[in-house]
RNA sequence: GCACCGAUGGCGAAGUGGCUAACGCGCUGGUCUGCAAAACCAGUAUUCGAGGGUUCGAUCCCCUCUCGGUGCUCCA
């Protein structure tokens, strides 16, 4: 069996990612901060999660995967005072929204998915640990911040170098109450209502306040899978200062290891640019699938580039995806309805193994997504050319259905529910009164149900056989225009929705 | 400013110190078809940002430059 190897933020060279201490890999992937849509650089990161948890499975071992929803922090409390909501009510619609995302991408639910406000105790407790060494220390205005002068390792993940952070940091060390402008903040002092809105808080040991941003993750992945565990994953961002206090902060009150390896997914680039709102190449999930741009190819363009590159996401790029998926679709179709004649061809049958071989060594190797991809191209080539030539046998096509499940195993395409999803879409746009920023071919796709269309392809069949081909090509090219391809087959007609 | 990463065909994108530089999409021609579509076949980078160096040999190693990205502050 092949093991995985996997680039570690924390060593900088490839590790062998494997459980230590349990049967399960226990691994913490930093999740959602519920205060807006995700966007597909959000979800690039949880895609190529999704991967390796997948990946890992079919290694044969089993995952402990823990990922957070951070459910209060400065922006949600700013975005809700602005809705004039409280901030439950406003995470609420988000944190919905997310799961409705994960499940349009076909991306597996973590074992535990834990809130930040679910787990103050926790937090607290962990701060406390801190205080008794002197780590964490109060400040005039009663928020907790972490001593980082008292941590020797600070540093160690982003390999910085810590002298020249506080040097060129300590100018301003006026504007801070904390003994050292890098000291991060551990719980944060509750502050005056902002409009009559109260921030949000707890009443604790440590006084009225909430949680600092890091501290959440340390105590939740202690919490579900003990002070050391196995990988961390999260964006590139994270790596500092986020991932570095989560360390500073665990290993601190622990005295040992926190995650052993660390896994950060890059970020993309949209039409060559870094992706931002003010220059319009800002896209979310829910953008994309109103503009009639598919989950599975939006999925598949995602993952098309290993995690450790910077990737170019292009509209572009999404159709390439779109026509990549159905060619895969359209070759699993071919073997799942064709028929064979009983036997094995050798050439085939080994053209199968050296894919599947090729498919493993390729995800074994940090994750090449890339080349995974390659080797089941190879394999559809072959087995489509045998096809032509009459040589795919019975046993060669149950063979490739079968490496085909495997590769689908990870990548997640094969099957087609980007119609209901699409449905899922609209029905959200409908509710939130932005139907206009649907696609006009979209809707008009989507106003034919099944049935229309399954009669009028009955119809120009019939046309077919009066030879009325004026009529036939009419209705060929007025579904076109709406979006269905019809296609006449050896065995019949089929169409599909583009 | 300091630190780090990248630059491969029309586009996206793997990869390697020396074998025909994967794979996908696109495009051109052919087979099939009433015409298409799908599928297949053939073609599509004498070349891997620019310049220099190391080497018998570099796209792959080193240096400089140009461009793009990222971190140093909230960000997947």
């Amino acid at each position: 069996m092949a093991t995985l190897e996997l680039f570690n933020t924390l060593s900088g060279k490839i590790d062998t990612l494997e459980p230590v201490g349990a049967p399960e890999l226990r691994m913490y992937c930093c999740g959602p901060t519920v205060y807006d849509y995700g966007h597909i650089g959000n979800f690039r990161t949880f895609l190529h999660v999704d991967v390796l948890r997948r990946f890992v499975h079919q290694l044969g071992i089993p995952t402990k995967h823990v990922m957070n929803v951070t459910d209060v922090d400065d922006k949600i409390i700013r975005n809700a005072a602005a809705a004039g909501l409280p901030i439950a009510e406003y995470t609420a619609k988000f944190e919905k929204a997310f799961f409705e995302d994960l499940t349009a991408l076909n991306i597996e639910l973590p074992e535990h998915i834990s809130h930040a406000t679910k787990s103050i105790p926790e937090m607290v407790s962990l701060i406390q640990q801190l205080a008794e060494k002197d780590i964490a220390y109060q400040a005039e205005d009663g928020s907790w911040y972490f001593r980082i002068a008292r941590d020797p390792d600070y540093g160690k993940l982003s390999k910085k170098d810590l002298e020249n952070i506080t040097d060129g940091a300590r100018v301003d060390l006026d504007e801070y109450e904390k003994d050292a402008a890098r000291d991060f903040a551990l719980w944060k002092a509750v502050k005056p209502p902002v409009n009559g809105i109260p921030e949000p808080s707890w009443d604790t040991a440590l006084g009225i306040g909430r949680p600092g941003w890091h501290i959440e993750c340390s105590a939740m992945a202690t919490k579900f899978l003990g002070q050391s565990f196995d990988l961390h994953a999260g964006g590139e961002d994270l790596m500092f200062p986020h991932h570095e206090n989560e360390i500073a902060q665990s290993e601190c009150a622990s005295g040992t290891t926190f995650a052993r390896h660390w896994m950060h997914v890059r970020f993309l680039l949209v039409e060559g640019r870094k992706m931002s709102k003010s220059e319009g190449n800002f896209y979310t999930l829910r953008d994309l699938l109103l503009k009639g741009y598919r989950a599975s190819a939006i999925r598949f363009l995602l993952l098309s580039v290993p995690y450790r590159n910077q990737m170019n996401f292009t509209i572009d790029g999404l159709t390439e995806s779109t026509n990549a998926v159905d060619r895969l679709r359209t070759f699993h179709k071919r073997l799942l309805t064709g028929t064979f004649p009983e036997g094995l061809d050798p050439t085939i049958a080994a053209a199968t193994v050296k894919a599947e071989q090729d498919y493993t060594a390729a995800l074994a190797s940090d994750l090449n997504t890339a080349e995974a991809r390659a080797a089941i191209f190879d394999l559809v080539r072959a087995a489509n050319a045998a096809a032509d030539r009459c040589t795919l046998l019975a046993g060669n096509v149950a063979e490739i259905l079968r490496v085909l499940a495997l590769f689908d195993g990870v990548f997640a395409v094969l099957e087609d529910r980007d119609a209901a999803l699409t449905r899922v879409a609209l029905a959200w746009a409908e509710r939130e009164g932005r139907l206009d920023e649907a696609s006009p071919e979209l809707l008009a796709t989507l106003a034919l149900t099944d049935a229309d269309i399954d009669a009028l392809v009955a119809e120009r069949t019939q046309a077919k056989k009066t030879r009325n081909f004026a009529r036939a090509d009419a209705i060929r090219n007025d579904l076109l225009a709406k979006g269905i391809l019809i296609e006449d087959g050896k065995d019949g007609v089929r169409w599909k929705r583009k």
